[in-house]
DNA sequence: CCCTGATTCGC
DNA sequence: GCGAATCAGG
């Protein structure tokens, strides 16, 4: 695990056929393997000839107009292949969360302080979810991204909200968070900037 | 809008 | 071989 460069290693291969069988998404798979984006594990798994999964294949393959490309991004490392996590179901609280979810919630008020400053001044690695976008367990749908913000005994206590991946607990970003052991993520700066 | 896989092609 | 950019569709 010495390897530097970022390689579809007989391990990742094996774990993204596996993946792949099971009918997990390619965003699901690249979260769960980490390091990689979902276009890379679409793009292994048609050079592995192992697409279609159970569709059928009839695609009459529109020879469609690539404009352009822009440049490629730099290489990254691979982080050891710590065996990834069975994302639990999560949607196990405490006593403390359900109190402090059935505590009469004094108003979520959507007249929320308007003109915020917009501080977010934000490392890398962690992402700011702005208090009126955050949810409680009441307003949790199955869509929303259940991770956990702040103190569950806190009445204060909040879910993340954002978009989950379907098939997933979470949004994007924080999927990468639970999924990566410590990785790398290059360029998905794309994703996690908006 | 969100997502999905499919394809092309610069690297 | 790899994967970003793009397309096409749900």
């Amino acid at each position: 695990m010495t390897d530097a460069t970022l390689t579809w290693t007989d391990e990742r291969v094996e774990r993204l056929k596996t993946l792949w069988q099971e009918g997990r998404s390619a965003s699901a798979i690249a979260a769960e393997l980490g390091g990689v984006s979902r276009n890379a594990v679409i793009g292994k798994v048609h050079r592995l000839g192992l697409s279609g999964r159970g569709k059928a294949p009839e695609k009459p393959a529109p020879a469609r107009p690539r404009p352009k490309q822009a440049p490629a991004a730099a290489a990254a490392e691979e982080a050891a292949p710590v065996a990834a996590p069975q994302p639990s179901r999560p949607i196990t609280v405490g006593a403390n969360a359900l109190a402090a979810a059935l505590e009469p919630q004094p108003a979520r008020a959507e007249a929320a302080p308007l003109a915020q400053p917009r501080p977010a001044p934000q490392p890398a690695g962690e992402i700011v979810v702005p208090l009126s976008e955050r949810v409680t367990i009441m307003d949790l749908r199955e869509s929303m991204c259940r991770w956990p913000m702040g103190d569950p005994s806190s009445p204060d206590f909040r879910f993340c909200g954002a978009r989950s991946l379907t098939g997933m607990p979470y949004c994007t970003h924080h999927a990468q968070i639970a999924y990566q052991p410590s990785a790398d993520r290059r360029r998905d700066r794309k994703a996690l900037a908006g």
